[in-house]
RNA sequence: GCGGGGAUGGCCCAGCGGUACGGCGGUAGCCUGCUAAGCUAUUUCUCAUUAGAGAGCGAGGGUUCGAAUCCCUCUCCCCGCGCCA
Protein backbone atom coordinates (compact mmCIF):
# COMPACT_ATOMS: atom_id res chain seq x y z
CA UNK A 1 0.00 0.00 0.00
CA UNK A 2 0.96 3.69 -1.15
CA UNK A 3 1.60 6.36 1.70
CA UNK A 4 -1.63 8.34 2.13
CA UNK A 5 -0.20 11.30 4.42
CA UNK A 6 2.70 11.23 1.38
CA UNK A 7 -0.42 11.16 -1.36
CA UNK A 8 -1.90 14.22 0.40
CA UNK A 9 1.09 16.02 1.04
CA UNK A 10 2.59 15.46 -2.19
CA UNK A 11 0.21 14.32 -4.99
CA UNK A 12 2.28 15.71 -7.82
CA UNK A 13 4.38 12.85 -7.37
CA UNK A 14 1.44 9.59 -7.91
CA UNK A 15 0.18 11.61 -10.88
CA UNK A 16 3.53 11.74 -12.35
CA UNK A 17 3.81 8.19 -11.78
CA UNK A 18 0.48 7.13 -13.20
CA UNK A 19 1.81 9.72 -16.11
CA UNK A 20 4.47 7.03 -16.73
CA UNK A 21 2.17 3.93 -16.73
CA UNK A 22 -0.05 6.15 -18.94
CA UNK A 23 -3.55 5.29 -17.25
CA UNK A 24 -4.69 8.62 -16.36
CA UNK A 25 -5.37 10.33 -13.12
CA UNK A 26 -8.84 9.10 -12.18
CA UNK A 27 -7.83 6.66 -9.69
CA UNK A 28 -6.15 9.49 -7.55
CA UNK A 29 -8.71 12.00 -8.25
CA UNK A 30 -11.19 9.85 -7.00
CA UNK A 31 -9.61 9.20 -4.14
CA UNK A 32 -9.15 12.86 -2.93
CA UNK A 33 -13.08 13.20 -3.95
CA UNK A 34 -13.65 10.19 -1.58
CA UNK A 35 -10.80 11.62 1.09
CA UNK A 36 -13.20 14.59 1.35
CA UNK A 37 -15.55 13.51 2.03
CA UNK A 38 -14.37 11.16 4.67
CA UNK A 39 -12.68 14.25 6.27
CA UNK A 40 -16.32 15.85 6.62
CA UNK A 41 -17.78 13.20 8.46
CA UNK A 42 -15.10 12.84 10.86
CA UNK A 43 -15.61 16.37 11.58
CA UNK A 44 -19.18 15.81 12.02
CA UNK A 45 -18.56 12.83 14.11
CA UNK A 46 -15.93 14.69 16.38
CA UNK A 47 -18.21 17.52 17.09
CA UNK A 48 -21.41 14.89 18.36
CA UNK A 49 -19.16 12.60 20.17
CA UNK A 50 -17.67 15.72 21.39
CA UNK A 51 -21.12 16.43 23.03
CA UNK A 52 -21.78 13.43 23.80
CA UNK A 53 -18.76 13.35 26.19
CA UNK A 54 -19.83 16.60 27.63
CA UNK A 55 -23.18 15.62 28.05
CA UNK A 56 -22.51 12.28 29.92
CA UNK A 57 -19.90 13.63 32.45
CA UNK A 58 -23.05 15.72 33.30
CA UNK A 59 -24.93 12.62 34.06
CA UNK A 60 -22.64 11.14 35.96
CA UNK A 61 -22.42 15.06 38.35
CA UNK A 62 -25.82 15.37 38.30
CA UNK A 63 -26.66 11.69 39.55
CA UNK A 64 -24.52 11.98 42.27
CA UNK A 65 -26.79 15.39 43.30
CA UNK A 66 -29.76 13.16 42.97
CA UNK A 67 -31.09 15.42 40.23
CA UNK A 68 -33.15 14.85 37.05
CA UNK A 69 -31.20 13.04 33.97
CA UNK A 70 -33.54 12.47 31.45
CA UNK A 71 -33.29 15.84 29.46
CA UNK A 72 -29.66 14.99 28.81
CA UNK A 73 -29.95 11.00 28.23
CA UNK A 74 -32.95 12.00 25.77
CA UNK A 75 -30.17 14.65 24.14
CA UNK A 76 -27.26 11.43 23.83
CA UNK A 77 -30.00 9.06 22.34
CA UNK A 78 -30.68 11.47 19.41
CA UNK A 79 -26.82 11.85 19.13
CA UNK A 80 -26.74 8.43 18.72
CA UNK A 81 -29.16 7.99 16.08
CA UNK A 82 -27.00 10.60 14.09
CA UNK A 83 -23.65 9.27 14.72
CA UNK A 84 -25.31 5.71 13.70
CA UNK A 85 -26.10 7.20 10.14
CA UNK A 86 -22.84 9.14 9.92
CA UNK A 87 -20.96 6.14 10.73
CA UNK A 88 -22.62 3.79 8.62
CA UNK A 89 -22.10 6.17 5.92
CA UNK A 90 -18.38 6.13 6.91
CA UNK A 91 -17.90 2.53 6.85
CA UNK A 92 -19.10 2.71 3.31
CA UNK A 93 -16.82 5.89 2.18
CA UNK A 94 -13.52 3.75 3.76
CA UNK A 95 -14.37 0.56 2.08
CA UNK A 96 -14.23 2.24 -1.19
CA UNK A 97 -11.62 4.36 -0.17
CA UNK A 98 -9.37 1.38 1.00
CA UNK A 99 -10.18 -0.11 -2.48
CA UNK A 100 -9.04 2.40 -4.48
CA UNK A 101 -5.95 3.33 -1.92
CA UNK A 102 -4.89 -0.41 -2.56
CA UNK A 103 -5.25 -0.08 -6.54
CA UNK A 104 -2.53 3.04 -6.27
CA UNK A 105 1.02 1.50 -7.51
CA UNK A 106 3.94 1.54 -6.06
CA UNK A 107 6.25 4.55 -6.48
CA UNK A 108 8.58 3.53 -9.58
CA UNK A 109 12.18 3.97 -9.17
CA UNK A 110 13.67 6.76 -12.05
CA UNK A 111 15.45 4.02 -13.70
CA UNK A 112 12.45 1.76 -14.80
CA UNK A 113 12.32 2.58 -18.42
CA UNK A 114 8.35 3.41 -19.94
CA UNK A 115 7.02 0.92 -22.01
CA UNK A 116 3.25 -0.27 -22.67
CA UNK A 117 3.85 -3.86 -22.75
CA UNK A 118 7.00 -6.03 -22.30
CA UNK A 119 8.04 -5.37 -25.59
CA UNK A 120 9.62 -2.39 -24.00
CA UNK A 121 11.04 -3.62 -21.42
CA UNK A 122 14.61 -2.74 -21.47
CA UNK A 123 17.91 -4.87 -22.17
CA UNK A 124 20.67 -4.48 -19.89
CA UNK A 125 23.12 -8.40 -20.31
CA UNK A 126 23.79 -11.19 -21.71
CA UNK A 127 26.29 -14.21 -20.05
CA UNK A 128 27.12 -17.35 -21.28
CA UNK A 129 27.12 -18.74 -24.92
CA UNK A 130 23.23 -19.55 -26.82
CA UNK A 131 23.01 -23.24 -28.98
CA UNK A 132 21.02 -20.31 -31.52
CA UNK A 133 19.64 -22.71 -34.61
CA UNK A 134 19.90 -21.00 -37.84
CA UNK A 135 16.19 -20.00 -38.45
CA UNK A 136 16.61 -18.14 -34.66
CA UNK A 137 19.41 -16.35 -35.04
CA UNK A 138 17.62 -12.68 -36.13
CA UNK A 139 15.75 -13.12 -32.68
CA UNK A 140 18.15 -13.62 -30.56
CA UNK A 141 20.38 -10.80 -32.19
CA UNK A 142 17.39 -8.58 -31.71
CA UNK A 143 16.48 -10.06 -28.16
CA UNK A 144 20.31 -9.13 -27.19
CA UNK A 145 20.77 -6.00 -28.86
CA UNK A 146 23.23 -7.84 -31.11
CA UNK A 147 25.14 -8.54 -27.83
CA UNK A 148 25.03 -11.98 -27.25
CA UNK A 149 27.57 -14.58 -27.38
CA UNK A 150 26.11 -17.88 -29.54
CA UNK A 151 27.36 -20.41 -31.04
CA UNK A 152 25.31 -22.42 -34.55
CA UNK A 153 23.40 -25.02 -33.35
CA UNK A 154 23.65 -28.16 -35.66
CA UNK A 155 22.04 -30.22 -32.86
CA UNK A 156 18.39 -31.52 -33.88
CA UNK A 157 16.80 -30.27 -30.51
CA UNK A 158 13.09 -32.17 -29.87
CA UNK A 159 11.19 -30.21 -27.24
CA UNK A 160 11.03 -31.43 -23.48
CA UNK A 161 7.03 -32.27 -23.71
CA UNK A 162 8.92 -34.66 -26.44
CA UNK A 163 11.90 -35.55 -24.54
CA UNK A 164 9.92 -36.20 -21.64
CA UNK A 165 8.19 -39.01 -23.33
CA UNK A 166 10.66 -40.55 -25.28
CA UNK A 167 13.22 -40.57 -22.08
CA UNK A 168 9.85 -42.12 -19.91
CA UNK A 169 10.88 -39.27 -17.19
CA UNK A 170 6.97 -37.89 -17.15
CA UNK A 171 3.60 -38.59 -17.26
CA UNK A 172 1.84 -35.62 -18.32
CA UNK A 173 -1.67 -38.05 -19.20
CA UNK A 174 -1.98 -39.74 -15.89
CA UNK A 175 -1.78 -36.06 -14.15
CA UNK A 176 -4.55 -35.04 -16.90
CA UNK A 177 -6.58 -37.85 -15.68
CA UNK A 178 -6.87 -37.12 -11.84
CA UNK A 179 -5.66 -32.95 -11.79
CA UNK A 180 -6.57 -31.85 -14.61
CA UNK A 181 -4.42 -29.87 -17.44
CA UNK A 182 -1.14 -28.08 -16.06
CA UNK A 183 -0.24 -30.85 -13.63
CA UNK A 184 2.41 -33.55 -13.84
CA UNK A 185 4.29 -37.10 -12.49
CA UNK A 186 8.02 -36.61 -12.87
CA UNK A 187 9.72 -39.75 -12.42
CA UNK A 188 12.75 -40.94 -11.54
CA UNK A 189 15.85 -39.14 -12.54
CA UNK A 190 13.97 -36.23 -13.76
CA UNK A 191 12.46 -36.03 -10.31
CA UNK A 192 15.73 -36.33 -8.90
CA UNK A 193 17.23 -33.60 -11.27
CA UNK A 194 13.99 -31.34 -9.44
CA UNK A 195 15.50 -32.16 -6.03
CA UNK A 196 19.33 -31.41 -6.38
CA UNK A 197 18.18 -28.25 -8.17
CA UNK A 198 16.81 -27.25 -5.01
CA UNK A 199 18.92 -28.50 -2.66
CA UNK A 200 21.52 -27.02 -5.01
CA UNK A 201 20.57 -23.55 -4.52
CA UNK A 202 19.46 -23.95 -0.78
CA UNK A 203 23.18 -25.05 0.00
CA UNK A 204 23.94 -21.77 -2.49
CA UNK A 205 21.97 -19.18 -0.64
CA UNK A 206 22.76 -20.76 2.89
CA UNK A 207 26.45 -20.21 1.94
CA UNK A 208 25.49 -16.38 1.06
CA UNK A 209 24.10 -15.33 4.46
CA UNK A 210 20.73 -16.71 3.76
CA UNK A 211 18.67 -18.35 6.38
CA UNK A 212 17.12 -21.07 4.32
CA UNK A 213 13.42 -21.83 6.17
CA UNK A 214 10.41 -23.96 4.60
CA UNK A 215 7.28 -21.75 5.10
CA UNK A 216 3.22 -22.53 5.94
CA UNK A 217 2.13 -23.58 2.61
CA UNK A 218 -1.19 -22.09 3.61
CA UNK A 219 -1.83 -18.21 4.72
CA UNK A 220 -4.82 -16.57 6.06
CA UNK A 221 -6.37 -13.64 3.60
CA UNK A 222 -4.88 -10.13 6.14
CA UNK A 223 -1.39 -11.81 5.29
CA UNK A 224 -1.88 -12.46 1.70
CA UNK A 225 -3.36 -9.77 0.93
CA UNK A 226 -1.27 -7.85 3.00
CA UNK A 227 1.95 -9.60 0.72
CA UNK A 228 0.65 -9.28 -2.54
CA UNK A 229 -1.41 -6.79 -4.93
CA UNK A 230 -4.89 -7.77 -6.68
CA UNK A 231 -3.47 -9.06 -10.00
CA UNK A 232 -1.81 -11.77 -8.59
CA UNK A 233 -4.45 -12.56 -6.35
CA UNK A 234 -6.98 -12.81 -8.91
CA UNK A 235 -4.52 -14.48 -11.25
CA UNK A 236 -2.83 -16.89 -8.55
CA UNK A 237 -4.21 -17.53 -5.43
CA UNK A 238 -6.60 -20.69 -4.91
CA UNK A 239 -8.64 -20.30 -1.38
CA UNK A 240 -9.10 -23.30 0.68
CA UNK A 241 -13.01 -24.00 0.97
CA UNK A 242 -14.64 -22.81 3.96
CA UNK A 243 -11.41 -21.86 5.57
CA UNK A 244 -9.76 -18.55 6.28
CA UNK A 245 -6.86 -19.82 4.19
CA UNK A 246 -5.19 -19.42 0.83
CA UNK A 247 -2.68 -21.77 -0.82
CA UNK A 248 0.71 -19.71 -1.52
CA UNK A 249 1.89 -18.89 -4.86
CA UNK A 250 5.34 -18.19 -4.04
CA UNK A 251 6.87 -18.41 -0.59
CA UNK A 252 7.31 -14.87 -1.04
CA UNK A 253 4.13 -14.29 0.79
CA UNK A 254 4.71 -16.11 3.78
CA UNK A 255 7.95 -14.70 4.24
CA UNK A 256 7.06 -11.41 3.70
CA UNK A 257 3.75 -12.22 5.98
CA UNK A 258 6.08 -13.34 8.72
CA UNK A 259 7.14 -10.29 10.15
CA UNK A 260 3.59 -9.16 9.91
CA UNK A 261 3.10 -6.57 12.46
CA UNK A 262 5.68 -7.29 13.83
CA UNK A 263 9.10 -4.48 14.93
CA UNK A 264 12.25 -4.97 14.44
CA UNK A 265 15.63 -3.91 15.97
CA UNK A 266 17.64 -2.44 13.34
CA UNK A 267 20.66 -3.81 14.00
CA UNK A 268 18.56 -7.14 12.81
CA UNK A 269 18.61 -5.42 9.43
CA UNK A 270 19.69 -6.80 6.70
CA UNK A 271 17.30 -10.13 7.18
CA UNK A 272 18.30 -12.59 4.41
CA UNK A 273 15.89 -15.66 4.50
CA UNK A 274 16.01 -18.18 1.72
CA UNK A 275 12.26 -19.56 1.71
CA UNK A 276 11.57 -22.70 0.01
CA UNK A 277 7.66 -24.24 -0.97
CA UNK A 278 5.39 -25.71 -3.27
CA UNK A 279 3.71 -23.08 -5.43
CA UNK A 280 0.23 -22.91 -6.52
CA UNK A 281 -1.15 -20.91 -9.09
CA UNK A 282 -4.26 -21.23 -10.92
CA UNK A 283 -2.69 -19.13 -13.95
CA UNK A 284 -6.26 -17.70 -14.69
CA UNK A 285 -4.99 -15.44 -17.37
CA UNK A 286 -2.94 -18.30 -19.28
CA UNK A 287 -5.54 -19.91 -21.27
CA UNK A 288 -3.37 -21.47 -24.21
CA UNK A 289 -0.35 -20.23 -23.25
CA UNK A 290 2.64 -23.00 -23.02
CA UNK A 291 -0.54 -25.49 -22.58
CA UNK A 292 1.76 -28.21 -22.71
CA UNK A 293 4.56 -30.18 -20.56
CA UNK A 294 5.40 -28.46 -17.62
CA UNK A 295 6.66 -24.95 -18.84
CA UNK A 296 3.34 -23.42 -17.60
CA UNK A 297 1.64 -25.44 -14.63
CA UNK A 298 -0.09 -24.99 -11.31
CA UNK A 299 2.28 -26.57 -9.08
CA UNK A 300 5.88 -26.44 -8.69
CA UNK A 301 9.01 -26.14 -6.34
CA UNK A 302 10.60 -22.65 -5.89
CA UNK A 303 13.27 -21.28 -3.74
CA UNK A 304 13.37 -17.84 -3.17
CA UNK A 305 15.50 -14.75 -1.79
CA UNK A 306 14.27 -12.38 0.26
CA UNK A 307 15.41 -9.49 2.49
CA UNK A 308 14.48 -6.92 5.07
CA UNK A 309 16.18 -4.10 4.79
CA UNK A 310 16.60 -0.27 6.11
CA UNK A 311 15.06 1.72 3.78
CA UNK A 312 18.08 3.41 2.92
CA UNK A 313 19.93 0.03 1.99
CA UNK A 314 17.40 -1.19 -0.11
CA UNK A 315 19.11 -0.82 -3.60
CA UNK A 316 22.24 -1.96 -2.90
CA UNK A 317 20.46 -5.47 -1.94
CA UNK A 318 18.27 -5.49 -4.89
CA UNK A 319 21.44 -5.56 -7.10
CA UNK A 320 22.72 -7.93 -4.40
CA UNK A 321 19.75 -10.23 -5.26
CA UNK A 322 20.55 -9.80 -9.16
CA UNK A 323 23.83 -11.16 -8.65
CA UNK A 324 22.93 -13.82 -6.62
CA UNK A 325 20.63 -15.07 -8.94
CA UNK A 326 22.48 -14.33 -12.09
CA UNK A 327 25.59 -16.61 -10.55
CA UNK A 328 23.49 -19.19 -9.38
CA UNK A 329 22.02 -19.28 -13.17
CA UNK A 330 25.13 -18.77 -14.40
CA UNK A 331 26.62 -22.15 -12.81
CA UNK A 332 23.77 -23.75 -14.39
CA UNK A 333 25.30 -23.06 -17.22
CA UNK A 334 22.00 -21.85 -18.93
CA UNK A 335 22.65 -18.79 -21.00
CA UNK A 336 20.64 -15.34 -19.90
CA UNK A 337 19.49 -11.98 -20.63
CA UNK A 338 19.04 -9.57 -17.56
CA UNK A 339 15.92 -6.82 -18.18
CA UNK A 340 14.76 -3.80 -16.52
CA UNK A 341 11.29 -4.46 -16.46
CA UNK A 342 9.16 -1.74 -17.99
CA UNK A 343 5.94 0.88 -16.61
CA UNK A 344 3.59 -1.36 -18.03
CA UNK A 345 4.68 -4.73 -17.18
CA UNK A 346 5.98 -4.33 -13.95
CA UNK A 347 2.95 -4.27 -11.75
CA UNK A 348 1.76 -2.50 -8.78
CA UNK A 349 4.36 -3.85 -6.22
CA UNK A 350 7.82 -2.79 -7.21
CA UNK A 351 9.52 -0.15 -7.26
CA UNK A 352 11.79 -1.94 -9.77
CA UNK A 353 12.05 -5.20 -11.22
CA UNK A 354 15.22 -7.19 -12.95
CA UNK A 355 13.69 -10.08 -15.14
CA UNK A 356 16.22 -13.26 -16.02
CA UNK A 357 15.26 -14.59 -18.87
CA UNK A 358 16.85 -18.00 -19.75
CA UNK A 359 17.79 -19.43 -23.36
CA UNK A 360 15.51 -21.79 -24.56
CA UNK A 361 16.91 -22.77 -28.07
CA UNK A 362 13.97 -25.39 -28.83
CA UNK A 363 10.79 -22.62 -28.17
CA UNK A 364 13.60 -19.88 -29.87
CA UNK A 365 13.46 -16.92 -27.15
CA UNK A 366 14.27 -16.05 -24.09
CA UNK A 367 11.37 -16.84 -21.45
CA UNK A 368 11.46 -16.02 -17.85
CA UNK A 369 13.78 -17.87 -15.42
CA UNK A 370 13.64 -15.61 -12.47
CA UNK A 371 12.20 -12.21 -11.28
CA UNK A 372 13.78 -9.58 -8.83
CA UNK A 373 11.99 -6.72 -7.39
CA UNK A 374 12.56 -4.00 -4.90
CA UNK A 375 9.19 -3.43 -3.27
CA UNK A 376 10.52 -0.58 -1.25
CA UNK A 377 8.13 -0.13 1.64
CA UNK A 378 5.14 -0.86 0.02
CA UNK A 379 5.06 -4.48 0.97
CA UNK A 380 5.80 -3.98 4.56
CA UNK A 381 3.36 -0.90 4.95
CA UNK A 382 0.33 -3.24 3.85
CA UNK A 383 1.70 -5.92 6.05
CA UNK A 384 2.73 -3.46 9.01
CA UNK A 385 6.17 -4.64 9.79
CA UNK A 386 8.56 -2.11 10.88
CA UNK A 387 11.77 -1.60 12.24
CA UNK A 388 13.00 0.81 15.33
CA UNK A 389 16.16 2.85 14.79
CA UNK A 390 16.89 5.60 17.10
CA UNK A 391 13.98 5.38 18.67
CA UNK A 392 11.76 5.99 15.52
CA UNK A 393 9.56 3.72 13.83
CA UNK A 394 10.19 3.09 9.93
CA UNK A 395 8.65 0.57 7.60
CA UNK A 396 10.89 -1.82 6.42
CA UNK A 397 11.86 -2.14 3.24
CA UNK A 398 11.24 -5.37 1.39
CA UNK A 399 12.94 -7.59 -1.55
CA UNK A 400 12.57 -10.91 -3.12
CA UNK A 401 14.24 -12.65 -5.76
CA UNK A 402 13.43 -16.14 -7.67
CA UNK A 403 16.60 -18.28 -7.08
CA UNK A 404 15.24 -21.12 -9.18
CA UNK A 405 11.77 -21.97 -9.93
CA UNK A 406 11.72 -26.20 -10.52
CA UNK A 407 9.76 -26.46 -13.65
CA UNK A 408 10.95 -24.03 -15.46
CA UNK A 409 14.12 -24.78 -14.97
CA UNK A 410 13.93 -28.17 -15.85
CA UNK A 411 12.78 -27.31 -19.04
CA UNK A 412 15.73 -25.20 -19.79
CA UNK A 413 17.76 -27.80 -18.76
CA UNK A 414 16.34 -29.76 -20.74
CA UNK A 415 16.03 -27.67 -24.25
CA UNK A 416 19.91 -26.62 -23.60
CA UNK A 417 21.38 -30.06 -22.20
CA UNK A 418 20.21 -32.98 -24.54
CA UNK A 419 22.60 -34.47 -26.50
CA UNK A 420 21.80 -37.28 -29.20
CA UNK A 421 18.68 -38.58 -26.93
CA UNK A 422 19.84 -37.73 -23.82
CA UNK A 423 20.08 -35.01 -21.25
CA UNK A 424 22.95 -34.24 -19.92
CA UNK A 425 23.40 -32.60 -16.06
CA UNK A 426 24.77 -29.57 -15.57
CA UNK A 427 28.39 -29.92 -14.09
CA UNK A 428 27.75 -28.21 -10.24
CA UNK A 429 24.87 -30.28 -10.15
CA UNK A 430 26.07 -33.82 -10.36
CA UNK A 431 27.13 -33.73 -6.90
CA UNK A 432 23.44 -33.30 -6.20
CA UNK A 433 21.88 -35.99 -8.47
CA UNK A 434 24.70 -38.69 -8.51
CA UNK A 435 24.40 -39.22 -12.25
CA UNK A 436 25.73 -37.27 -14.98
CA UNK A 437 22.94 -37.70 -17.78
CA UNK A 438 19.25 -38.73 -17.97
CA UNK A 439 18.57 -41.79 -20.18
CA UNK A 440 15.57 -44.07 -21.28
CA UNK A 441 13.73 -45.15 -17.95
CA UNK A 442 13.42 -48.20 -18.43
CA UNK A 443 10.66 -49.11 -15.53
C1' G B 1 -11.81 -31.96 20.32
C1' C B 2 -12.56 -30.91 26.05
C1' G B 3 -11.34 -28.00 30.49
C1' G B 4 -8.59 -23.77 32.74
C1' G B 5 -5.79 -19.10 32.08
C1' G B 6 -4.65 -14.97 28.98
C1' A B 7 -4.39 -10.75 24.86
C1' U B 8 -4.10 -2.95 27.43
C1' G B 9 0.52 2.52 23.42
C1' G B 10 7.79 0.32 21.43
C1' C B 11 8.10 -3.31 25.94
C1' C B 12 6.19 -4.76 30.95
C1' C B 13 1.96 -4.11 33.91
C1' A B 14 -2.55 -1.97 36.90
C1' G B 15 -7.61 -0.91 36.31
C1' C B 16 -12.71 -5.02 36.12
C1' G B 17 -19.50 0.26 34.74
C1' G B 18 -18.20 7.17 35.32
C1' U B 19 -12.67 11.25 31.40
C1' A B 20 -6.62 4.85 30.41
C1' C B 21 -2.34 3.93 36.77
C1' G B 22 2.55 3.18 37.01
C1' G B 23 7.34 1.45 35.44
C1' C B 24 11.06 0.45 31.56
C1' G B 25 12.80 2.10 26.97
C1' G B 26 12.87 6.31 23.31
C1' U B 27 13.03 11.72 22.38
C1' A B 28 13.82 16.91 24.02
C1' G B 29 15.43 20.12 27.82
C1' C B 30 17.80 21.14 32.69
C1' C B 31 21.90 19.91 35.89
C1' U B 32 27.11 18.40 36.02
C1' G B 33 34.53 19.59 34.07
C1' C B 34 33.21 14.46 31.37
C1' U B 35 30.38 9.89 32.10
C1' A B 36 26.75 7.81 35.16
C1' A B 37 22.86 9.24 38.20
C1' G B 38 19.07 12.82 39.01
C1' C B 39 15.09 16.38 37.65
C1' U B 40 11.20 18.18 34.05
C1' A B 41 8.32 17.46 29.77
C1' U B 42 6.95 14.24 25.99
C1' U B 43 5.82 9.32 23.84
C1' U B 44 -0.27 5.59 19.35
C1' C B 45 -3.76 7.03 15.35
C1' U B 46 -7.18 10.71 13.20
C1' C B 47 -9.44 15.70 12.40
C1' A B 48 -7.98 20.81 12.95
C1' U B 49 -3.11 22.39 13.09
C1' U B 50 -3.42 28.61 16.57
C1' A B 51 -5.86 26.99 20.75
C1' G B 52 -8.11 22.40 20.67
C1' A B 53 -11.02 17.93 19.78
C1' G B 54 -11.94 12.81 18.72
C1' A B 55 -10.56 7.67 18.57
C1' G B 56 -7.89 3.66 20.79
C1' C B 57 -7.60 -1.65 25.92
C1' G B 58 -7.03 -9.03 20.37
C1' A B 59 -11.53 -8.67 16.27
C1' G B 60 -16.78 -8.02 15.61
C1' G B 61 -21.66 -7.40 17.69
C1' G B 62 -25.01 -6.29 22.06
C1' U B 63 -26.77 -3.99 26.89
C1' U B 64 -26.29 1.29 28.97
C1' C B 65 -26.92 8.30 29.26
C1' G B 66 -21.84 6.15 29.73
C1' A B 67 -18.04 -0.24 28.45
C1' A B 68 -10.98 -1.86 29.00
C1' U B 69 -14.70 -3.26 32.74
C1' C B 70 -21.12 -6.71 31.86
C1' C B 71 -23.27 -10.24 27.82
C1' C B 72 -22.73 -12.96 22.91
C1' U B 73 -19.69 -14.64 18.59
C1' C B 74 -14.88 -15.27 16.60
C1' U B 75 -9.24 -15.27 16.29
C1' C B 76 -4.58 -16.13 18.40
C1' C B 77 -1.22 -17.47 22.64
C1' C B 78 -0.11 -20.34 27.37
C1' C B 79 -1.13 -24.78 30.82
C1' G B 80 -3.44 -29.61 31.38
C1' C B 81 -6.32 -33.91 29.12
C1' G B 82 -7.60 -36.60 24.70
C1' C B 83 -6.47 -37.92 19.49
C1' C B 84 -2.62 -38.35 15.92
C1' A B 85 2.00 -38.77 11.19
Amino acid sequence: MIDIKLLREKPEIFYEDMKRRSRGDSLIRDFFDIDNQWKSNVRKENDLRKEKNTLSIEISKLMKQGLDTTHNKDRVREINEELKKIDLEQVKIEEARLSIVSRIPNILHPSVPSGVSDEENKFIKFAGKAKVSATNIAEFRKATENRGIFVDDDVERISHVDLMEMLNIADIARAGKISGARFYFLKERLFKLEMALVNYAIDFLSQRQFTVMEPPPMINKRAIWGATDMETFNEAVYKIEDEDLYLISTSEHPVAAMFMDEIIESDELPMRIAGYSACFRKEAGAHGKDSKGIFRVHNFKKVEQFIFSREEDSWDFHEELLKNTEDLIGSLEIPYRVINVCTGDIGSLAAKKYDIEGWFPVQGKFRELASISNDTDYQARSLNIRYREKGELKFAHTLNGTAVASTRTLVAIMENFQNKGIIEIPKVLIPYTGFDHIELNQD
